[in-house]
DNA sequence: CGCTTCGTACGATAGTCGTCGTAGTACGGT
DNA sequence: ACCGTACTACGACGACTATCGTACGAAGCG
């Protein structure tokens, strides 16, 4: 599977929002893809897996950011922080530090520009098959 | 990643729709899962390989089955039946003997019955990004 | 029948992935 | 200053993956 080298420090550190509402504290920046280094092959790959699929289908239902601590997943903290640096590597979502905690927002816009429709499609999909497997 | 154990061999040796366009020359049967049985992570995860995600592509650009000796993909042909056994067992082609030929076709009805509108939106994508990248 | 073509099966190997535990850093409140 | 909370980093481990090479089976053609 080719790799999205993470390691390439510079760049992208731009917050879309700016954050108004107090001070901004962005001391520690995280490092997320331009727009157009999202990879479709990886966002599928970020996709793939239930419990990333599970947390951005969260993520767009609430459609808001939400901290990492909000989502009960049955794995662990470290395990946790990998996969949503796995999301955040691919571009579906970024994330901002708000204090102790770490806000996590669907990147929406940028999937659309360059996916469009693909996002609706991919939750429809995934909410239709909860509902099919999960109707029992 | 778990599930789908492909392992065990006997099981899910179901064809679902049957598809007899012709004489439907079955002396060597390989197993397909049911529509009800393909799962989205297992379909996403399929797409999110380039050569696989080329494969699909492919295919629906044709619009009909074709053998794999067609693909000329920058692998042995070992990987190459490699990656149309895991685009078959995750539920995105059928695979059925024609002579010394394999056809394979895009399972497009069970796909757009169980998720509507997401093929489509996966090939526009990869489309889109295929345009964009190979744009130099 | 022998030969070629098409594809499979069976290792083998190197790399990636998901998971964990432990230790550590950053921020905020008491 | 201290401690708790929130999340990260690093190292480890087992499982899976992509790739290969070689050997094999099945269908068709001379």
């Amino acid at each position: 599977m080719d790799g999205t080298r993470r390691g390439s420090p510079g760049e992208a550190a731009r917050r879309s929002g700016a954050t108004v509402t107090s001070a901004a504290v962005n001391s520690r920046d995280l490092p997320h893809p331009a727009r157009a280094e999202i990879r479709l092959e990886g966002v599928l790959h970020a996709l793939s897996d239930p419990l990333r699929l599970r947390i951005v289908r969260e993520l767009a239902a609430v459609g808001d950011e939400l901290s990492c601590s909000h989502f009960d997943l049955p794995v662990t903290k470290s395990t946790t922080t990998h996969h949503f640096r796995v999301l955040r590597e691919s571009g579906v979502i970024q994330q901002n530090y708000r204090g102790t905690a770490k806000l996590n927002g669907l990147r929406k816009d940028d999937l659309d520009g360059l996916f469009p429709g693909l996002l609706d499609a991919l939750l429809g999909a995934a909410a239709r098959e909860a509902d099919r497997l999960g109707g029992a």
